[in-house]
DNA sequence: AAGCCGGCCAACCGCCTAATT
DNA sequence: CAATTAGGCGGTTGGCCGGCT
């Protein structure tokens, strides 16, 4: 998404530039309702203006009320996603800013594929941009290849998972955790996330103090509250119930990192996630398959690296960008 | 110059849930 | 309580564009 705004923001401009009609005129024309069949396809700037000027009147909600108040051939559905997509006036535009990005990684990591709810956290974002950045990017991981997956850490999975703590996590994300638990899991190389800028600001993070090491568990209130604070009030989250709740066994997999050595960014990376090496006797090699044999459903692709990014980033849920450290000495 | 390919994005589709009748 | 409706969400697709060969 970085960098294509100008293609994007073209696209638009010549879209625009192509029904230069009137209101009145898409009202009267192609655009009117009266019980005709649904306009399907790209929105045009009159059908957009129509939209704001309705919101402007009755506010936001009754979607399926604005074809018949408004004479516009879209379907409820269609203009709320209009709405929420392009037209709200609270919408930031451009491209992802690298705090954004990193944020998307880290809620991605505590949340999986819930981009509303990603979304609710980014401010002026979308769940429709979040959701395409991400895919985007899962597929340049795809092209990469060699993935690694840390084999201690898929232990922990593992063990989590006899021992029952997995349903913790996400109750409605069953086949997700499936997913992760098989030995095909799809490993990510995390140098590729280092090199290509795919974590982009994870060094500062390296960098922070061990002060900022305070434990705070996602099933917190404190955790709730910044979960979805910033969520419109109306809306529900639809998977409440399944907060990803990281228990102690599965945070005990998080990478420690010892702040009394010095670390490159690699060397953090590599060190706190015991990466797989050619001196890693535990670690199968060919059960490492790459990314690139998965089929090329976003879906499967997408079967998030919940444990993984949690682990990458070796946050705790609900204290974005608190690294957590261990004192060598304790 | 033309064709191919991949990135990117907007929008649709199907499903789910809550609210309403 | 069941059926219906509306809104919301995540997955997927199709088209446009630019870069590369």
């Amino acid at each position: 998404m970085k960098g294509t705004m100008n293609k994007s923001e073209n696209k638009q401009i010549s879209k625009v530039s192509q029904d230069s009609a009137s209101v009145e005129e898409a009202k009267a024309g192609g655009n009117l309702g009266g019980g005709g069949p649904l306009k399907k396809g790209p929105w045009t700037s009159v059908e957009d203006a129509i939209l704001v000027e309705y919101v402007k009147k009755h506010g936001e909600g009754n979607w399926n009320a604005v074809q018949k108040h408004s004479g516009l051939s879209r379907c409820g559905k269609s203009c709320r996603l209009r709405w929420a997509n392009h037209l709200r006036p609270d919408l930031k535009k451009g491209a992802f800013t690298p705090e954004e990005e990193c944020r998307i990684i880290e809620l991605h990591s505590k949340m999986g594929n819930k981009w509303a709810r990603m979304a609710a956290e980014l401010p002026g974002r979308t769940d429709n941009e979040i959701k395409n950045y991400w895919n985007t990017r899962i597929k340049r991981l795809q092209r990469s290849g060699s993935p690694i997956y840390p084999a201690d850490v898929r232990l922990q999975m593992k063990n989590a998972g006899e021992d029952n703590h997995m349903g913790t996590l996400s109750t409605g994300d069953a086949d997700h955790q499936d997913l992760l638990l098989r030995d095909e899991i799809p490993d990510v190389e995390l140098n590729n996330l280092f090199s290509h800028g795919y974590l982009p600001c994870l060094p500062d993070f390296f960098d922070n103090p061990a002060s900022s090491m305070r434990k705070q568990g996602v099933s917190s209130s404190h955790a709730y509250d910044l979960m979805f604070s910033r969520m419109h009030p109306p809306k529900r989250p639809r998977e409440l119930e399944t907060l990803p709740v990281l228990d102690d066994s599965v945070c005990s997999a998080l990478p420690v990192f010892n702040h009394n050595v010095e670390y490159t960014g690699d060397q953090k990376a590599a060190d706190s996630f015991n990466l797989c090496t050619s001196s890693d006797p535990d670690l199968n090699v060919t059960d490492q398959l790459p990314l690139s044999v998965l089929s090329g459903s976003h879906a499967l692709l997408n079967g998030n690296f919940f444990f993984f990014g949690a682990h990458i980033w070796g946050y705790e849920v609900g204290a974005p960008f608190t690294p957590i450290f261990r004192d060598s000495t304790s």
